[in-house]
DNA sequence: CTGTTAGCGCATTCAT
DNA sequence: ATGAATGCGCTAACAG
């Protein structure tokens, strides 16, 4: 039914092999028969099957994107600044949303068989060694973004520094009550930028000698609900912090939310410093950490069209800049 | 290099035909061959190259969606909804995210060319009776979400429905001074939405007998940003409005932020209520009309796949149900 | 039940 | 410069 490239060569009189060459610009073809091919192709709407394309030349002429909750804010920024240069290649973007460890699993496996995508981005996920050594011998560039890995090139961003500017931000305000909420140390995929950016905030204090109170640590599954339960908690305290630090600005919102539900002014009684900045982070004045997502999408599609052309194995690592934006929700500590 | 169908069935000592038949679990093999084969299967890795099973079977096994500015909360709503059921299909999931006209034309011309995508998922774009026209002819089963066409299955909400129903629960506070702040009329991509539910608005003022003040219709770019900007060109009038219907949540946050630049209160002198009811709208406690999102993108691919199946050519029609979800932004006028 | 073979649509030698 | 032939990896029809 679909016109191909033998009903193109037979209606221009010519082989296949011609047709071929001018759907490539082969520059191996007098212009006059181009010229003819052309207006055939042109006249019969002729379309190379990508599929069959795909099996001769042996390239999938797609990459795979493997993201987790790719719904949350962050990962969509990440996800377009993916599709934006993807969009100018000649490969497709397959989506891969991973929302239980089992379907990561499966998504990990497939990937490394030969012949399912080119090249693939894993986002935030950690592979085991294992995944990476059936990358390997499937011969399946990967690149990691926000995660890492030692034979993988990766893009990552400084979270121990971005918790130690924000907890430094907090300091130089004069606040030594300084409280975290993060999420779960273990997690179902063992995510550790919320580590991470506590392990940040608990260098500056010790730089900064001042002595952290472990009740002052609160973590509990990621969201804006249970982040808002935590800073109750964190509220009810004897001695309650005067500045809460959320690992994300999801979860800052949530302190928000539980600062206004018990009146406590922002950020007169309570400061609140986030991470990501995620575009309602703007719209709500909330001060945070800054990380380029956009950016890493952008620089991970790079990556990858990189090591897929060159078969330079050199596992690359970027490491993006983070940095505090000052907005109205930090301030003075009272007294 | 990588292991084919050819190698598992010289090591199994049978001929490729077997082994097609124990992958696709066709029943004309022997328990005992079967067994053997699984096994060298197993031992080699094998996995069977989807693209030449693509090309071998005629179909594309992966379906695409075309979705406008993948990145604004309902359409990631309605995206995250069309992958849950196509993760647990045979079919991979390809996302075009268009952004510019010109990107909008080249797509909805790539994918109308057989052997491209099995079928495809237009979110929110309209398309002209040509690229109908084209996909019908390429054979390519498509279903519309957020949009329609006569000849095509869709997927719509009310949106004048909705509009009416904002409106009313407006009037039924005791509103008369009602504004609405929407897209412009004319976008580049023609978008319905906001047209609709401004007709549904004027419908309900008109069977509630109000007449609406020209001045009170303002129109501009999608977004936060240019809505915060309408909002305080309304609230400047002689007469403001003491009510604001917004096109959408994120319009209505910035009307939100207008109203909070200038100490206004909401809901006690200014009633607002937006319409989707992405995520953030509830922690904003932003009354508002509330559409099945997921739900849409869920109903969509089951349309698809049927579709893709059964030859059965009907063009269904669903609409998805709304309702205002009264939260906290919306009271009665002041006096 | 099972092996053999002919496509699927295109890119690519290899001759010419 | 161009046509013919071969292969990409798999499925399905056809023999046996």
């Amino acid at each position: 039914m679909p016109v191909t490239i033998y009903d193109v060569a037979k209606e221009a009189g010519v082989g296949v092999g011609t047709v071929s060459r001018v759907l490539n610009n082969n520059p191996r073809v007098s212009n006059e028969t181009r010229q003819r091919v052309s207006q055939v192709i042109e006249r019969l709407n002729f379309h190379p099957s990508p599929i069959a394309q795909r099996l001769s030349l042996r390239k999938t002429l797609s990459i795979g994107v493997l993201a987790v909750y790719f719904t949350r804010p962050s990962v969509v920024e990440r996800l377009r600044g993916i599709e934006s240069v993807i969009a100018d290649s000649e490969y497709d973007l397959m989506v891969y949303n991973v929302e239980t460890p089992s379907r990561r699993d499966e998504c990990f496996r497939s990937t490394a068989s030969a012949n399912r995508v080119d090249g693939l981005i894993v986002i935030s996920l950690a592979p085991a060694d294992e995944d990476v050594g059936r990358w390997a011998s499937a011969g399946v560039p990967v690149v990691l973004v926000d995660t890492s890995h030692p034979t993988l090139p990766c893009i990552i961003v400084d979270d121990i520094g971005g918790g130690y500017s924000a907890t430094e931000h907090l300091i130089k305000l004069g606040h030594t009550n300084i409280a975290f909420i993060g999420d779960p140390i273990h997690t179902a995929f063992n995510f550790h930028s919320s580590r991470d950016r506590f392990e940040g905030m608990c260098r500056a204090l010790k730089d900064h000698n001042i002595a952290f109170n472990p009740e002052y640590h609160q973590s509990g599954e990621h969201g804006r609900e249970p982040a808002r339960l935590l800073a109750h908690r964190l509220l009810d305290l004897d001695d309650p912090p005067t500045a809460i630090f959320a690992a994300s600005d999801t979860q800052a919102f949530g302190v928000l939310q539980a600062a206004k539900e018990r009146g406590i002014q922002v950020p007169d009684e309570l400061s609140v410093i986030g991470y990501d900045d995620v575009e309602m982070a703007e719209f709500l004045n909330l001060t945070t950490v800054h990380q380029p997502l956009f950016d890493s999408g952008l620089r991970s599609v790079d990556m990858l069209l990189q090591s897929i052309d060159n078969t330079d194995p050199s596992p690359a690592r970027q490491q993006l800049p983070v940095h505090v934006v000052e907005r109205s929700t930090t301030a003075r500590p009272l007294n």
